[in-house]
DNA sequence: AATGAAATGAGAGCGCG
DNA sequence: CGCGCTCTCATTTCATT
């Protein structure tokens, strides 16, 4: 139930367009064109079509936690008690919901969930975890790695081979 | 050494304008200003100044990882064994240098790496691991989580207080 | 069948009041 | 800050290979 697994074949064009966007998407179709040889119009097609196709899932901007007040980077690991189908489903509906919390895995090994949160200050997280993991009978144990520094961040994917 | 940790301040126009640029940053400054209740140039100024001041950081697209043949995504905690700040530094900058790492955060608890990694298969990451890990002196241990779903996946903030 | 060149239209960028 | 203009860029049309 993840994804509509529909992978359609991407050209080297492709690759280097995605490889651009990713990095700026406010690039102008004529700078990509030069860049990759291919005339404007021939860009902004295929672009739509890897939009369209869900190659390209979103056009966001990225913004600094700490300039929203939210300079607080917390990583957590949550394990739980009981693994039925229908209690996962529930702690991922729960993790989803709240606005904490910017990713969330579903993983195999020591733990069930990876968590990545951001918050104001340490009393929301605090607050968060009374929420979260005490008020939730299912949740094993939780382990909390708070972030000093993000050394690395983003959503970008290889695209060359 | 990180960040120019210049707080500006920002108003309930600018954290309205984000919110919606961190969701769609195609979105049309017309209807930006209608959404926010400002003229379409006065929200181009907002965007601009924001820009310049390092809390819009980036725009971006968002790519499906499948859809370029990068279907795994592998969470690691690393722990060193020196926590010199040559060291740290020196990991820092290897880390970042790999570009299956998406995310690399420096952290407090019983880890001091932790990593978000995406590869095209296990082989893959098998490859980093002698490359990065056993090929590090340093590195005293790591764990490994493979995600078999991503419940949630974004780098956005929460913009209201 | 997909591309490139030229024409059209929408939106961003600036100076004005 | 809002209103106008100008100009760049995105988008469509059409001929071409």
């Amino acid at each position: 139930m993840s994804r509509p697994g529909k992978f359609p074949q991407l050209d080297a064009f492709d690759r280097k367009i995605l490889a651009i966007l990713q990095r700026d998407n406010s690039t102008p179709q004529r700078t990509i064109g030069e860049a990759v040889g291919l005339s404007a119009p021939a860009v902004q097609r295929r672009i739509k079509r890897m939009a369209e196709e869900g190659v390209i899932q979103a056009n966001v901007a990225v913004l600094d936690p700490a300039a929203l007040g939210q300079s607080i980077t917390i990583f957590v690991e949550v394990e739980v008690i009981s693994e039925t189908s229908k209690q996962i489903e529930e702690a991922k509906s729960q993790f989803a919901a709240a606005p904490e919390i910017q990713q969330c895995y579903y993983v195999t090994g020591e733990a069930d969930f990876v968590l990545v949160i951001v918050v104001p200050a340490m009393a929301d997280y605090e607050a968060l975890t009374r929420r979260l993991f005490f008020g939730n009978n299912n949740v094993k144990r939780f382990r909390t790695f708070v972030a000093m520094d993000r050394v690395k961040v983003g959503l970008s994917v290889p695209v060359e081979r």
